[in-house]
DNA sequence: CTATTTTCTTAAAATAAGCTAAAAATAGCG
DNA sequence: CGCTATTTTTAGCTTATTTTAAGAAAATAG
């Protein structure tokens, strides 16, 4: 769960295909964490942080579509797919009903399965590498070019550091969503230890002060977790 | 293309099944272009903007996967749906590697489509009509705002923590209705045990003491179960 | 009615973050 | 090289947030 391998959450009864299922998509380089059956699926998923749920809708205990449910209660957000044997209307629109992303029925091959997949994943930002080569950004009325490292409001020009600018950039990716503190420690310093926290901390410091020209822009600490820069 | 709906683009040959997916989608308030071959189609497409591409595969003139390719080359990021008489592995592949989001086969039910298309609109954050993403709250003669962490009562403003703005946005969510104890420990703490839970009972002492300012609110235990913030 | 469990409340402890200033490291230049 | 200006890190003190603890009150089961 440590590297930067995206992680599914399989929920899957047939142990045999739940095996297969789970080699296949490590073999393409996802972590899996695979569960017998809803009750178990249940009991584990807030126990980790999963970027997309493959659930089967047939299981003993609870059934696919109640785990959706439940999921849906914690999680408004992570990517749902559904595997079943039947491939009758009904049971397709109950499961985009309870929210899912995507719905695929058995027999299907591995391939499509995987296509499906990044289809989803390519639209929910997990997918880090493409994308993120945007140089200026705006933020409210500042106008922020990170090759240069200007930050212009009003005609003024404030020039930033390297790590100033590096750090601003990411939050302005995130823009209005969490940036993890070990996400944006590894990302600038590389590394990821008390001192470069504190380091970072004075950045975040540094960067309010700047950004204070706008009221409607805010870096916002979320305790434990990292920071937000939000734009109102 | 003037008012705030959402534009399709459909290119699909069969003029009967073509204006009858119109018709449909219009009913459901979506805006449809349609053209009736890939050449037709690729010459408008830039002409509009489109929120979503609903390409039939098998065409005269110029097939669905090409004008995708063609979309594709100016448009990285619009969603495509191809739909096509044919469930070949081949072709399901071939869509997905030239960049498609899903892929349906006739005969499917109108609803389907339509359930896929908002499962796909979702996730590009196009459509705001999402219940549990909620962001802004009325409660009582309160005005919570769960991005900014405010909670706002005759001017004054109080900011929330990160915890106590999550756990008020679930209570707000179940309005009036029963909020379980494990739902809440797993949504704003990731875990459920003893001491989470204790730590929960101080949150809800917190937002009591917050919302007292209004006597008609109420966060009440049900005993064993959860809370529910009534509000009379 | 009594024993047990659950909840409420306050206070203390632990951890995380904010801010400022100074020290250390680095880069640029004569 | 050695000096200076800039950038980054470290240190120390303050404040904010979250968790833990502990005792009283309320609810429930038997």
């Amino acid at each position: 769960m440590k590297n930067n391998k995206l992680n599914i959450f399989l929920v899957e009864d047939d142990a045999n295909l739940g095996t297969i299922l789970k080699e296949a998509l490590e073999m393409s380089d996802y972590n899996v964490s695979l569960y017998k059956d809803g009750d178990e699926g249940w009991n584990n998923f807030t126990k980790g942080t999963y970027d997309l749920c493959l659930l089967d809708v047939m299981m003993p205990k609870k059934d696919g579509f109640s785990l959706a449910a439940e999921i849906r209660k914690v999680d408004t957000a992570v990517p749902i797919i559904f595997l079943t044997a039947k491939s009758l209307k009904e049971d397709k629109i109950e499961g985009f009903k309870v929210g899912a992303d995507d719905y695929i029925t058995k027999p299907f091959s591995m391939e499509e399965l995987e296509l499906r997949i990044e289809a989803i994943l390519r639209r929910t930002n997990k997918n880090q590498s493409e994308s993120n080569e945007q140089k200026i950004f705006n933020i409210g009325k500042f106008l922020f070019n990170y090759d240069e490292r200007t930050l212009i409001i009003d005609g003024k020009s404030q020039n930033l550091t390297t790590k100033e600018a590096a750090l601003l950039r990411l939050l302005c990716i995130y823009q209005n969503n969490l940036l993890e503190r070990d996400v944006a420690l590894k990302s600038v310093w590389h590394d990821d230890n008390y001192f470069t926290g504190r380091s970072m901390d004075v950045y975040i410091t540094k960067l309010r002060k700047y950004l204070k020209e706008d009221e409607h822009i805010e870096i916002i600490n979320v305790h434990g977790s990292g920071f937000r820069l939000m734009i109102k």
